[in-house]
DNA sequence: GTAAGCAGTTACCTAAAGGTAAGCAATAAC
DNA sequence: GTTATTGCTTACCTTTAGGTAACTGCTTAC
């Protein structure tokens, strides 16, 4: 009468699907370098291409579009000659300061671990 | 005099550099998810798996290696018969509470903003 | 005696992410 | 007048991550 009551496993769907819902959004090698960049002061595509070691125009294109569609950054176009273009942070994307700040202070740790300790 | 001195980005590959090697270690769709599981009290192969929703065994035998090459869980083998296999946390991977608290703290707040507000 | 659980492994395949290299039209710099 | 810079795009290719399904030898439960 109590078979399917069974215990199979901990349940802990809940505390994953939030962290799942950010890492969609923050997912693959580059956004996170390319938000840090761009709070780091770059604006235009070139200076924040130049700012990432590695990086490659067509990625960065891709994932600034990725950012916009998301809110976290906003592309404007200043229509003086030449047309000039610049990337800012959106004071949304601000809050994943902490973010940023929890897996640099990670990393950083990782390294003296790693390297003796 | 003074012409390779004209500043073509801001620097901030000392910033990239610690984010990028915490991803090296928690990248994946599934190592994060993983660690929860554990932490929650997930010991044995088939719990942690059957409390994935989605995982298979082979990416799951494949992640869990990486972990303990990592250092962040460890495998024990109880030699009683029939042989028992325990995943454990370790403590240094406890260190990535902090992480994990920004990401989901910031994927509550993001599914919130998507809907509404 | 048959089914299910354990902890995986293996071979095979698909999809997505990412890299390479070239090019465009416009302007500005040497 | 050639070269560089800007903000991209395009076509093509490689690499990696991840998924599917079947199977192992052993054990316990029905």
């Amino acid at each position: 009468m109590e078979k399917s009551i069974r215990k199979r496993h901990t349940e802990c769907s809940s505390m994953m699907m939030p962290v799942r819902d950010t890492l969609d959004v923050i997912s693959g090698k580059w956004k996170l370098m390319i938000l840090i960049s761009i709070s780091a002061g770059n604006k235009r595509f070139r200076e924040i291409e130049r700012s990432i070691p590695k990086i490659n125009s067509k990625v960065l294109a891709k994932e600034l579009k990725d950012l916009e569609e998301h809110k976290l950054i906003k592309r404007t176009v200043f229509d003086d000659y030449p047309v000039l273009i610049e990337y800012t942070i959106l004071p949304y994307a601000e809050s994943l300061g902490d973010v940023i700040k929890a897996l640099s202070d990670w990393g950083i740790n990782h390294r003296k671990y790693i390297h003796g300790e």
